[in-house]
DNA sequence: AACGGTAGGTACGCTACCGTACGTACCAAG
DNA sequence: CTTGGTACGTACGGTAGCGTACCTACCGTT
């Protein structure tokens, strides 16, 4: 639970000098069980979290209840958002999706970095445009793509977050993030099944042809990519205009 | 064409002192016809926009071409919302939807205001958060909500920011911009006219009852105007924490 | 071995919206 | 007055996903 910091967030790993190697005394690493809410619907936060293996959904909660999926980071990110736009409250609720560690930094010290470093603020904003890109992608893909695009879509994302090619994940889950009905996800994930995209158990996925999984995604999927999305990791992306 | 400011954009009639005094410097007035793309799918940029009586909206364009409207700018915020974010090449295209004018700065003008003035920073990148928020709750209400409300929704947000209960708008262009058939625009605005909350008339919409409009939508348009949305002119939230 | 909770398969009538297409009314230009 | 373009009304078969519901299979607990 208080180990140091090493490596995983590919935004902290891009980090340099000072503001690489002093990380550590400010971040707690944190393990995150799935179905933990990490903030109610909306309020202040207290601090920021650098994603390693865990990956979180930012929900848009409706009147009705329903917790829709408006955005996802995983370790190409960090949570919240918002901090890095001078404001301490948010206005999305977000919720551990896939269970895991994070590196916890408290939002005074986050403040205090991006103050007295540019490199440090500078790649935090660029992170911001990568969120704005998802959330708007997800806009236009929710109006334009059928049900099986997107559930191809999420679990491609995914599994690049996660960096494995199984993980945890029920029809239920999906669903609601999608905003659709569980069995509408079942009917989707048999038919990826059946083109042997995957394998599924019981609560569990297994990407077992990511071509083929391809090939049945929309767009949007290599759009967030081939943008930023994961490519963070990458110093010249980074740092380029 | 090539008018002072004065006036008109809630951003920049938020700064106050030299922020405010010399803007006019760096400002000149522009006339946008509806129907200009304001920017190729995607591309560097050479100046920032602050709408005054124009909207813009933001799209993402498929690979079929469809171009699918995942924000909207007018009086409350400004274009391009990736200028504030550290980085001068953004990834959407932009077109402007009603016309009107907005208030032109050159893009290196902007980043230098950017690093001179914390006050400026703070207030360009607040209205991020903004833009945000809204892309989030049009994917959220893309997955939720009918057709008629959306169409309510974006009548409502767009008399807000043209403040006029009249405007040019045809059903084919409002049908591209939620990604529907234009037929199905047609019956939704014949529904929302029978109700009394709208009278239309060839290329051209009035809101008759605002509260009958506000019935007929979904609760996204209140959302984003509640959390900040036009709110940006009250002087308490723009520097509010 | 029995039990209870969770995950998922399946079904049925229903609705919103689709793709396509054709007709009609308005309006500016000649 | 005619013409042609644009905006809108309307129609029809088709389908993706809905709401609801019920049943089965798996699995950890007792």
């Amino acid at each position: 639970m208080h180990a140091t910091y090493l490596a995983g967030n590919h935004l902290l790993d891009n980090l340099s000098g000072n503001d690489r190697s002093d990380l550590g005394e400010d971040l707690e690493i944190v393990e995150l069980p799935s179905r933990q809410w990490l903030a109610p619907y909306s309020g202040p936060r207290h601090h920021v979290d650098f994603p390693i293996d865990a990956v979180i959904s930012i929900v848009a909660t409706m009147r009705n209840g329903d917790a829709v999926e408006v955005g996802t980071v995983g370790c190409e990110g960090f949570m919240e958002t918002d901090a890095a736009l001078e404001s301490d409250t948010v206005r999305r609720g977000s919720f551990c999706q896939i269970s895991g560690k994070v590196a916890r930094m408290p939002l005074l010290r986050f403040r205090e970095r991006m103050d007295d470093s540019a490199a440090f603020a500078r790649l935090m904003r660029r992170s911001v445009t990568a969120t704005l890109f998802n959330a708007q992608q997800i806009a236009a893909c929710n109006a334009k793509h059928v049900l099986e695009q997107q559930c191809a879509r999420w679990l491609l994302m995914t599994r690049d977050r996660v960096g494995r090619d199984s993980f945890p994940l029920t029809h239920d889950s999906l669903s609601t993030l999608l905003g659709v009905r569980r069995a509408s996800v079942s009917l989707a994930l048999q038919s990826l099944q059946t083109r042997g995209a995957i394998v599924q158990h019981r609560g569990h996925v297994t990407i077992a042809n990511v071509e083929a999984l391809r090939a049945a995604s929309c767009e949007c999927y290599e759009d967030c990519t081939d943008a930023f999305g994961l490519s963070l990791l990458d110093p010249t992306l980074a740092t380029a205009g």
